[in-house]
DNA sequence: CTTTGGCACTCGGTAGACTCGACTGCCAAA
DNA sequence: TTTGGCAGTCGAGTCTACCGAGTGCCAAAG
């Protein structure tokens, strides 16, 4: 048994004697696949395990009282606590991805075009599919692309949209509001003084605007003030999810199932969640390490999207504690790399 | 029991005489209320309904042959079936929505600001909160929306975005690999030159390009050519939804939940399945009436968003077959009337 | 002919008794 | 220190009995 797709690889012990780390191990991976409490004789049947069950019982009264595992009641097998996935994914197994994944996903990216919108929304499908988790992609921020182009378009009687592309090729769009009639003229006027006003400068820099009162001396100060004004949807589009319907399936409880889908709905808490996690330099938060509440049943694996050796973004699996860590690690990993990659290319050099 | 929020009024009957619609009735009312099934005391006790609970019975007995009701087993109450759920719906109780819901809605509708993005998200997340049930909000299409303006942008080497404005305020956006340098004047003049061949049309009419071979004819034929093709991502940002963590809560089995959310996330299908609805002229679909295998146990409640005098969009309400269909038809229609009204302000006379 | 109360019958659900088996913890011997 | 053995615990499954909700049928009343 055990014997998920990635080998696991014996690695070093931490504070843990050799003998106990492999029992936890044991413990652990049996748990993850079967999702049962384990007793001392299945840990004793593990080939890296070599005393008898006997010792293993001792062994587990041991590390229940460190807190690493839990019973759920007497005459049960055990069962690892945050603790112990946490040792675990620390200091235990690494997994390697087989090469079929390998050749797969490397197959996946090169068949991939379009838009940055599609590539991720692509991605974070495939990432679902392949892990069998609810995927996340984050995407990058456009908090430090500079304006290229602002052009006012009229739409009709006092109403017009002002477009700012920046220089990562993302557009940004507000309509306006004005309490006075236009002319075709005077929107081009606005036009080209609102592009070299803020031509060069990131939406975040802002920018003195000459207060005069002439109507396209309005027109641009409110133009200028509606880009600046950021809306709900703006960070939240950073949010790409792949596969929420497996939430019903990988979570036990229906309330786990319900807190899950409730934090996924609210996607700038999604967008921070992550960010924490790679700023505490982590690439696993487990059950409440990450402090977001209703996730106190889940673990969360993150991997920093890097363009141009900058963090950019990042890719991210969700599933219950008793996620399948090494596999799901290597994922990560593997998809935020060649997404990286991608992404380099997409963007170009601004 | 069974005083849920809406007050029921009696309705003209169909093809069932009026103590066999009564008995219907009572017991709909009552399963929606329970979730169990009914028996026949329960309907005898109900004020509508003037005969002894043997009466019922042999009623009852009619009514299961006829299709509208059935028995999990011998022994055991009675359930609606879709076919009684959709007698329930087209001939009983239609629900008002009490004062004070009416209230908070123009309340919210008053205090709604920003783009249509926006609007329309907020607006499903009130609508589930509202209603218990998950929304959906299907936007205007931007397929009769016209071009009134084109811009190519230079990103840097060999790359550049082009970004159309259409009638109802929509920016489409495209990237551009060229496979030749250019200069800022090239640039400017596709995009002159692209604007005047566009405007006036819309995305769906292709327009004749000439084809010559200079770098900006080159431009120009590629630009034009990138917003005719269509992503992925056009059509599915019309979709909102909000509340899909209900589903978790309002659907009984893990089964269900799972093929709800599953075809929630295929936004696409989610567009066509409203679309469809509405074109049968229906408001209710109710388990497998709209043919869509994983909404099976589903109901779905719609109501067309009317911008103009034109169905612009759709509002929707999904639950278990055994939602509350007259609190849930009365908050859609209220819902989509208020909205269309908003959408007609915000996109003006086009 | 319709409605009604009465009655036998069915069947799901619950509670209790019992068994089985998977564990543990402890202990004495190696 | 490790091990096998053993008693003890407790959840899960099975069996039985029983209760009660609900039905279908029927004969009598309207």
């Amino acid at each position: 048994m055990a014997d998920s797709t990635p080998k696991i690889q014996p690695a070093t012990t931490g504070e843990l004697d050799e003998r106990k780390a492999a029992i936890l191990n044991a413990v652990v991976a049996e748990h993850i696949d079967t999702a049962q409490p384990v007793g001392s004789n299945s840990v004793a049947a593990n080939d890296a395990v070599k005393v008898s069950s006997a010792t293993v019982r001792s062994e587990m009264v041991a590390l229940e009282r460190e807190g690493f595992l839990v019973q759920p009641h007497t005459s049960a097998g055990r069962i690892p606590t945050d603790k112990g996935y946490r040792f675990f994914v620390d200091h235990l197994g690494r997994g390697v991805l087989p090469q079929t994944q390998h050749s797969t996903l490397s197959n996946f990216f090169s068949h991939l075009r379009g838009e940055m919108e599609d590539v991720l929304t692509q991605t974070s499908q495939m990432l679902n599919e392949m892990s069998n988790y609810t995927s996340v992609i984050i995407a990058p921020s456009h908090a430090s692309a500079t304006v290229r182009s602002v052009q006012v378009v009229d739409l009709g009687p006092r109403r017009c949209v002002v477009v700012a592309i920046l220089s990562d090729g993302e557009a940004v769009r507000r309509t306006l509001e004005l309490p006075f009639e236009i002319t075709p003229e005077q929107v081009n006027e606005a036009s080209t003084q609102i592009a070299s006003l803020l031509f060069g400068n990131t939406l975040e820099q802002r920018v003195e605007v000459p207060s005069r009162d002439t109507p396209v001396a309005t027109l641009v100060r409110e133009a200028i003030a509606s880009l600046y004004r950021s809306t709900p949807t703006f960070e939240e589009d950073r949010v790409y999810i792949g596969g929420s319907a497996k939430v019903a399936d990988t979570f036990d409880t229906v309330e786990a199932v319900r807190n899950v889908l409730g934090l996924l709905e609210k996607e700038i808490v999604v967008v921070n969640l992550l960010e924490d996690i790679l700023q505490q330099g982590l690439s696993v938060a487990i059950g409440s390490e990450h402090g977001y509440e209703p996730l106190s049943t889940a673990a969360v694996v993150v991997a920093p999207v890097t363009v141009d050796g900058e963090v950019a973004g990042a890719v991210g699996l969700l599933g219950p504690t008793r996620m399948n860590y090494p596999e799901a690690l290597a994922t990560a990993e593997m998809v935020s790399q060649q997404l990286g990659q991608r992404l380099g290319d997409l963007i170009g050099d601004r």
